[in-house]
DNA sequence: CATAAATACGAACGTTCGTGCTAATATGAG
DNA sequence: CTCATATTAGCACGAACGTTCGTATTTATG
């Protein structure tokens, strides 16, 4: 790797971490030159345009995103388990030390939904290519049998990334330490009802959702 | 009303326009002021300073969401019929016209999550106060007797909102037209959870979900 | 109608923004 | 070690930022 090449991901690293708290439109050059140590002229010439910062930030984050949460995923079995292995994973990818203002994707999301350009454009490809491998994690959960046939495999993604948005929201913004506690049983919900084993009328009515969840996180720890 | 407030009112409908698609921190007195016709230094003697600014067009909002969609689900019956009113304003207000950018709250949240300050801390308070209103709504809904009594209300929320923030995500950056679908299916699916009166295994298992779905919509329409 | 108060404007402040240049320095291949 | 190339720094630019101030104008009050 050549020095240029070095001080590019470097800047990088940093700018991801900025980007985190302050947004995409939070990161200056110069700060950013600031906290990498070097000039602004200097590292301007790494990308050209701040647009292109942009974009490589994107795809950085990209990067990290599918080598801490996807990448792990893959050695949980496929079904049910690999389900519950992304989630987990992209619950403490948003917790992450790296990301101290939680995941870049979400901030982005909210920031560039109505900016029109090559950054939306990146963002929302980036963003369907997620949901399409939680999908496609869903509908092996229907293959190995643990799921129904009929599950609606759409609306089950849907539903995991409202959770994964709402935790990102309680947790951050409002300081709720039961965000994940709430994030990993609203999952939990959502797999019972898409079992193919359906918990007894008597068990589910008694309040079996709460002993099932605290169950499953008596399984995580 | 006097010539300032009125001017100041108005400068808000403008301002909280623009938050909605740029962000609080995307707001610029310069440009606010050339939307509005008049001066840099004349609007921004309304205010005294850019986080006054921010501060009052967080209050604008917040008032004009407790118009369109609190008060007018308070017309609904208390239970799961004024929980869907809640829930389907609360959509409505997130593709209202007056906000461009949808949501001003959930641009606004992603943004200052981790920015502190006087801004952040309204938010936060302004945030809190909505979900205690979901949760007395939930609590309501217990007490006619519709849920049952061991429901959970936080995590019932806490879904509910997360629901409403993946709608906001896949509509208006993804462009997913069958959002507002997915989101009434999903608090179909909370309520259905939570009901006294279960839907019998033979129902559920033959898809009743969508069917149940489908129903709520008709009625809605 | 007069007059005090409220409201709006215009010009300018010091900073920071992104982006061009050119010159200096560091890197790595021969 | 040499030298072409890659990398960084220095400096300057026009524009926009939030903010201040003195002044003009409009509004409401007696």
């Amino acid at each position: 790797m050549s020095k240029g090449e070095q001080t590019r991901a470097a800047i990088l690293d940093k700018a991801v971490e900025t980007a985190s708290r302050l947004g995409l439109e939070g990161l200056t050059i110069g700060q950013l030159a600031e906290a990498s140590g070097m000039s602004k002229s200097g590292l301007f010439a790494h990308f050209g345009s701040r647009e292109e910062l942009q974009l490589a930030v994107l795809r950085h984050g990209e990067a990290l995103f599918a080598q801490n949460v996807f990448e792990p995923a893959l050695s949980a079995a496929r079904g049910v388990a690999r389900i519950r292995a992304l989630f987990r994973n992209w619950l403490d990818w948003t917790e992450s030390s790296e990301l101290p203002g939680g995941c870049l994707m979400i901030a982005a999301a909210a920031e560039f939904d109505d900016r029109p350009g090559p950054v939306r454009d990146a963002l929302a490809r980036s963003q369907r290519a997620w949901i399409a491998t939680l999908r496609k994690a869903v509908g092996m959960a229907i293959e190995t049998g643990e799921l129904r046939a009929d599950t609606d495999t759409e609306q089950f993604v849907f539903e995991m990334f409202g959770i994964s948005l709402a935790t990102h929201h309680h947790r951050r913004l409002l300081g709720e330490p039961r965000a994940r506690q709430r994030a990993l049983a609203g999952l939990e919900r959502l797999i019972a009802n898409s079992s193919v084993t359906k918990p007894s009328a008597a068990h589910t009515e008694a309040g079996a959702r709460p002993a099932r969840v605290r169950a499953v996180r008596a399984r995580s720890r």
